[in-house]
RNA sequence: GGGCGCGUAGCUCAGUUGGUCAGAGCAAUUGCCUUACAAGCAAUAGGCCAGGGGUUCGAGUCCCUUCGCGCCCACCA
C-alpha cells in the first residue's frame, strides 16, 4: 500500500449486470482457490464440506449455509492459510434410487439378467415402472448422478464458493466405495464391526433395515383393544393393546412385579384366545401399573419394548410379520389347535391393517373383544423417508459399535465430543444427549442396491447354507470390490450359489457407513498419503443442527476408530431457515425456495449477503428485504469505489506520510478499530459480526467522511488535498478486502479497477497497518465531526432546505468542540456554511447552533 | 417426563466478562433532482427490553419463577 501509485480502470456506469459469469470464468482460469498442498500442516485450513444429496434440488437452506462456509474459508485464505476445501456429493443411497424411478420409470428387480442393451422410456410412466436388472439400474443412477452434479456444480460456481474445484468426490465413487469398504474391513478385524441376527426395525414399503438415528414419530390415530385371555379355570385377564393383529404372536403376559392384581398370576400360564396358545405371566419392572389394565401381552414384536421384555425374560420367538410386512404363511410355533390354525389362515397374506380388522373380527366372534375399541391417538415411529409404520422384524445385520451397547467405548466418544470445539457452544448437548441416550449399536447394513456392497463372500455348506461365520474377505488392495459379480479367492464364478461354493453379501452400506468417512475420503486417505498428512485431521466441519445425530456423530465414530483423534478440531452448525411465516422449510412442506431465481434476481453478492446476516446456529427467515438491501450495497461499493478513484486521479499516491490532516488520520484510526473487531469475529466463526462491523463503517466513511473531505480532495495543490486522497483510497483497498469474503463478485470487481491479481488471494488487512498510517488520529475527532454535520443537515431538513443550501453560520460548543474543530474547513465546506466558531466549553457535550439565512418571502421569488 | 434454544421498536435482528445499552436496518412519515449513487440522499417519529420476584450502588445483561414459541431426546400395552 505504501509507495505505491495507482491509476484506474473503472467503467463510466458501474453495474452488477453479468459480474457473476465473468469472474467465475476468470477464478476458474486463474485457479486463485486451488489449494496449494506444498504447504505443511500449520500452514493449512482444511474443510470438511458437507456433500449434499444431488437426487435433490438444492433450496435456499443450502446456500444459507454453504455461504457461512464459503466466508470462513475466504477470511483464512485472504489470511495467509493454504485452504483446502473440497466438494462432495451424496449420490449413494435410497434418495438416488427414488430418484432415478421416478426419472426414468424403472423399478431394480435383482431377479432379472442383465441387458446391456436396455435404455429407458423416452416418457416414464411413473405409473408402470419397468422392472430392470441390479446392473442396468446401477447403470442408470450413476448416468443421472453426473447429470446433477453438473447443475449443482454449476450453481455452487455461480453462488460464488471458493471452492478448490480439482477436489471433488462423491460417496458412491471408486475411491468412496474403496475408503468404506477398507474402513469396514478394517472395523471387522479389530472386533468393532460385527453381524448379528436380531429384531430389527424394519420399512416395509422399502424392505429395508433402518437405524436408531433414521428414525422419527409421527402421531397416528390408533384404538385400545379390550382384549380376554383365560386362566386354566376359565376366568378372564383382560389386557388392552393397540395391535390386536399380533395376538397370534403374542409369547406372554407381563405385569409389573409389585402389581398387587397380578401378583398371583405370575409364574402360571394363561391362554390367548382364538389362537388358543399358553403364554406364561410374568414380571417386570418397565410394566406400567398405570397403562390400561395394567398387565400387558408381549408380542413378537410390536415395539421396541416387546424387544426388550422377550430378550430379559428369554421368551420364544413367535414372528407373524414378514419382510413385506404381510402376515407370513407359517403359523408360528404354539398354534398347535386345529381351531387356531384356521383362525390363523384367514389372517396369512394379509397387511397388518387388514389383518386388524379380521382378528377384531375373530375376537367379536368367539367373545373375547370386551365392548368396543376406544380411539386415541399416539406416537409411532417411522422410517424418516418412508410412510408406513415401521415393523420389527428379526434378521441378519452388520453392526459398527458406537456405545450404544458399551459403556467404555461411549465414555471415549463422550470425551471426543467434550474435545471437539462447537459453534454455537450449546450445540454440544444435543451431541451428548443422543451419545447417551443410544440404546444400541450402529446397523449399517441395508436390503437395498444402490450403495456400497460389503466386501464379503460367505462359503456354503454341503446343503448350500451360508457359514456366516466363517465370511471370505478380499485383500485391501483389491478393492473396491462387488461381491456379486467378483469371486472370492480360491472359487470360480460357476459355484456361485452353489452346494460348497459361496454367495456374495447381499447388502449395501448404509449412505452414513460411507458419508462417516468424508474427511478421510476428501483427503486422500491410503490413496494420498502426502495430501492425507497435510490436511487431516481437519480443521472445520459445517452441517446442520438436524444430522449431529448422523453424520457428526458417526464420523467421530470413525475417526475414533481409525485415526484415535477427532476428525476435525472445530465443528459450526446451522440454523435452520425459516419461510418468512416462520415455518421451518423443508421438502414435505411444500414451502422451499429454490436459489436460481433469488441469485439472477439480486445477484449472488446479494443473496450471500442475506445468508451471511444469520449467524451459526440461529434460525434464520428467509427475507428477500435483507437481499434487497444486499443489491443496495454491492451497488454502492461500486458507485463509492468508483468515486473514490475519479477524485483520486491518475496516478494517485497512497504514500503513508501524505496522510497528514486529523480528519483523515480520524477515520483511518477507526478503520484499524474495525479491521481488528472484523478479523477477531472470524477467528472466533462470528461472520456475522464482521459484516456488520465493516457495514457500518462503510456507510459512515460514505455518508460522513466521504462528504466532508469531498471538497478537500479535488484540490490537487495542496498538501491537504493530498492526505485526503491518500486516506480515501487506503480505506477503499481495505474495505474491498474487507467486504471480500461476503461479497466476492463486486469487491473483485472493483479491485480490478485499480489492482493486479485477485483480491481473494490476500492478504487480509492489518490493523497494525492502518493504525501506523492514522499514528496520532483520534476516532473521537471523526464523530464529533459527523455529529456537527448531521446538525447541519437537519437544520436544513427542517427548514426544508436542499443540503446544497448555504449556511450563514455554525456554532459548535461543549467539551468535545475542540475534537470537532480540528475539521473545521471539512465542515464548512461539507456544510457549506460561511463561517464556523468553536467554543470549548465544559457545559454539555457537544451542542451545535445553526443559522440559516433568512427565507425567502412567499412568492417573493415568482 | 428429560434437555436445548428463543421471547428487545410494526417487521428482521444487534446489544461479547452487569455501568452512555435502550440500538441498527427495513417499513412509516417529512423533505431534498446534491456534479459517485433517485435501485439515491437528509431528517422525523417508534419500545415499561414477555410477566413477577431476587442479587447489586447499578440488570435486556446474573439468579429464581410464571407464561408463550421452536427444536431434540425418552415414553409409546
Amino acid at each position: 500500500m505504501a509507495n505505491r501509485s495507482h491509476s484506474f480502470r473503472m467503467p463510466d456506469k458501474p453495474s452488477l449486470d453479468g459480474i457473476e459469469a465473468k469472474w467465475v470464468d476468470v477464478w476458474d482460469e486463474s485457479g486463485v482457490y486451488h489449494f496449494d498442498r506444498t504447504r505443511g500442516r500449520e500452514d493449512v485450513y482444511s474443510i470438511d464440506t458437507p456433500p449434499p444429496t444431488v437426487s435433490g434440488s438444492l433450496h435456499i437452506g443450502h446456500v444459507f449455509s454453504y455461504t457461512h462456509t464459503d466466508t470462513v474459508a475466504r477470511f483464512q485464505r485472504m489470511n495467509g492459510k493454504a485452504v483446502f476445501y473440497p466438494m462432495g456429493w451424496d449420490d449413494n443411497g435410497l434418495p438416488t434410487e427414488r430418484r432415478v424411478q421416478n426419472y426414468y420409470g424403472v423399478r431394480c428387480d435383482p431377479s432379472i439378467p442383465y441387458d446391456p442393451d436396455f435404455r429407458p422410456p423416452e416418457k416414464p410412466d411413473a405409473k408402470r415402472q419397468i422392472p430392470i436388472s441390479r446392473r442396468n439400474f446401477i447403470e442408470l443412477c450413476d448416468e443421472l448422478t453426473v447429470e446433477d452434479e453438473k447443475v449443482f456444480e454449476g450453481i455452487w460456481r455461480r453462488l460464488g464458493l471458493s471452492v478448490d474445484w480439482r477436489h471433488t468426490y462423491a460417496t458412491i465413487d471408486d475411491n468412496s466405495r474403496a475408503a468404506a469398504q477398507r474402513a469396514f474391513l478394517r472395523n471387522l478385524a479389530r472386533g468393532e464391526a460385527y453381524m448379528a441376527e436380531a429384531p430389527t426395525l424394519w420399512d416395509v414399503t422399502f424392505r429395508t433395515a433402518v437405524a436408531q438415528a433414521e428414525l422419527e414419530d409421527r402421531e397416528r390415530p390408533s384404538a385400545y383393544h379390550e382384549i380376554a385371555f383365560h386362566k386354566p379355570d376359565g376366568t378372564p385377564v383382560h389386557i388392552e393393546t393397540t395391535r390386536p393383529e399380533l395376538l397370534a404372536a403374542c409369547v406372554a403376559l407381563v405385569a409389573h412385579p409389585d402389581d398387587e392384581r397380578y401378583r398371583d398370576l405370575f409364574g402360571t400360564t394363561v391362554t390367548t384366545p382364538v389362537f388358543g396358545v399358553e403364554v406364561p405371566v410374568k414380571a417386570h419392572r418397565l410394566a406400567d401399573p398405570e397403562k390400561g389394565s395394567g398387565i400387558a401381552m408381549i408380542c413378537t414384536f410390536g415395539d421396541t419394548t416387546d424387544v426388550t421384555w422377550w430378550r430379559e425374560l428369554q421368551l420364544e420367538t413367535r414372528p407373524i410379520i414378514g419382510w413385506d410386512g404381510r402376515i407370513i404363511a407359517d403359523p408360528p410355533k404354539g398354534i398347535d389347535s386345529e381351531a387356531g390354525r384356521e383362525a390363523y389362515a384367514t389372517l396369512v397374506g394379509a397387511t397388518v391393517h387388514t389383518a386388524r380388522e379380521r382378528t377384531v373380527g375373530l375376537l367379536r366372534e368367539s367373545g373375547d373383544l370386551v365392548g368396543d375399541p376406544k380411539p386415541i391417538t399416539h406416537p409411532v415411529k417411522f422410517y424418516e423417508k418412508g410412510d408406513k409404520p415401521l415393523e420389527i422384524v428379526t434378521t441378519r445385520q452388520w453392526y459398527i459399535r458406537n456405545g450404544g451397547r458399551d459403556e467404555d467405548i461411549r465414555a471415549q466418544l463422550l470425551q471426543r465430543g467434550r474435545e471437539l470445539t462447537w459453534y454455537p457452544e450449546h450445540m454440544r448437548q444435543r451431541y451428548e444427549n443422543w451419545v447417551e441416550g443410544l440404546n444400541g449399536d450402529w446397523l449399517i447394513s441395508r436390503q437395498r442396491f444402490f450403495g456400497v456392497p460389503f466386501p464379503v463372500w460367505y462359503p456354503l455348506d454341503a446343503d448350500g447354507n451360508p457359514r456366516y461365520d466363517e465370511p471370505l474377505l478380499p485383500t485391501e488392495a483389491q478393492l473396491p470390490i462387488d461381491p456379486s459379480s467378483q469371486v472370492p479367492e480360491g472359487y470360480t464364478e460357476d459355484q456361485r450359489g452353489r452346494a460348497n461354493g459361496f454367495m456374495g453379501d447381499p447388502d449395501v452400506m448404509d449412505t452414513w457407513a460411507t458419508s462417516s468417512l468424508s474427511p478421510q475420503i476428501a483427503s486422500g486417505w491410503e490413496r494420498d498419503q502426502d495430501l492425507f498428512e497435510r490436511v487431516f485431521p481437519m480443521d472445520f466441519r459445517p452441517q446442520g443442527q438436524d444430522i449431529i445425530r448422523t453424520w457428526l456423530f458417526s464420523t467421530v465414530v470413525r475417526a475414533h476408530f481409525e485415526n484415535g483423534t477427532l476428525p476435525w478440531s472445530t465443528t459450526g452448525i446451522s440454523g435452520w431457515i425459516l419461510d418468512p411465516d416462520r415455518k421451518k422449510m423443508s421438502k414435505s412442506k411444500g414451502n422451499v425456495v429454490t436459489p436460481v431465481a433469488l441469485l439472477e434476481k439480486y445477484s449472488s453478492d446479494a443473496v450471500r449477503y442475506w445468508a451471511a446476516s444469520g449467524r451459526l446456529g440461529t434460525d434464520t427467515a428467509m427475507d428477500e428485504g435483507q437481499m434487497k438491501i444486499g443489491r443496495r450495497l454491492s451497488i454502492k461499493i461500486l458507485n463509492a469505489s468508483k468515486f473514490v478513484m475519479s477524485v483520486a486521479g491518475e496516478n494517485a499516491d497512497t504514500d503513508a506520510s501524505l496522510v497528514t490532516e486529523p480528519l483523515d488520520r480520524a477515520m483511518l484510526a477507526a478503520l484499524a478499530d474495525v479491521v481488528e473487531e472484523a478479523t477477531a469475529a472470524f477467528v472466533a466463526y462470528d461472520h456475522t459480526r464482521a459484516l456488520e462491523r465493516t457495514e457500518r463503517f462503510f456507510w459512515d466513511f460514505c455518508d460522513d467522511y466521504l462528504e466532508l473531505v469531498k471538497a478537500r480532495a479535488y484540490d490537487t495543490e495542496s498538501a491537504e488535498g493530498a492526505s485526503a486522497r491518500a486516506a480515501l483510497l487506503i480505506a477503499l483497498g481495505a474495505l474491498h478486502k474487507l467486504f471480500a469474503p461476503f461479497l466476492p463478485f463486486v469487491t473483485e470487481e472493483v479491485w480490478s479497477w485499480w489492482q493486479d491479481g485477485s483480491v481473494h488471494a490476500g492478504p487480509w488487512p492489518s490493523a497494525a497497518e492502518y493504525r501506523a498510517v492514522a499514528a496520532d488520529g483520534d476516532p473521537a475527532v471523526l464523530a464529533a465531526t459527523a455529529e456537527v454535520l448531521r446538525a447541519v443537515r437537519k437544520a436544513k431538513s427542517e427548514a426544508k432546505l436542499s443540503m446544497r443550501a448555504e449556511v450563514e453560520h455554525v456554532v459548535v460548543s461543549g467539551k468535545r468542540a475542540e475534537s470537532a474543530r480540528a475539521a473545521a474547513g471539512d465542515i464548512a465546506a461539507a456544510g457549506r456554511a460561511a463561517g464556523i466558531d468553536f467554543r470549548a466549553t465544559d457545559e454539555g457535550e457537544l451542542s451545535v447552533e445553526v443559522t440559516l439565512p433568512p427565507a425567502e418571502e412567499d412568492g417573493a421569488a415568482g
